[in-house]
DNA sequence: AACCTGACTCGCC
DNA sequence: AGGCGAGCCAGGT
């Protein structure tokens, strides 16, 4: 299994209500330097509908600025959609759910 | 075929 | 405290 493949079995697993960090998602896949891979596979999104790209955010908090699905606006308001709190523009780092962030088991 | 760049993040200076 | 460099992979020029 390639990085992108990895990569893409982690991002499938994110909750609806959840959102994770490139970071998060790199060093789940294996190794937290790919936080920039993360970005780029997510770029290629070879599965739209199937990959919610839309639940990764900056260790910010904030959307990518370079989301091309629609918008940043767009990302944050389908976030919202799903329950994540968004607070001044960014994602609630530390009250989704009571937990910090997505701290959910991503296996 | 090699080099550059890009949806990132962390650690040093 | 802010700025810069390093580490990763893939696709385009």
């Amino acid at each position: 299994m390639n990085t992108f493949e990895k990569i893409y079995e982690v991002v499938k697993q994110i909750p609806r209500g959840y959102v994770a960090t490139y970071g998060q998602i790199a060093e789940l896949a294996g190794n937290r330097h790919w936080s920039r891979v993360v970005g780029y596979a997510l770029h290629s999104n070879p599965q739209p509908g199937v990959i919610p790209c839309h639940r990764v955010v900056t260790k910010d908090g904030d959307v990518s600025r370079a989301f091309a699905f629609g918008g940043q606006s767009r990302q944050i308001e389908l976030l919202k959609d799903e329950g994540v709190e968004f607070v001044d523009g960014h994602v609630d780092m530390e009250n989704i759910n009571g937990q910090s962030v997505y701290s959910k088991p991503l296996n």
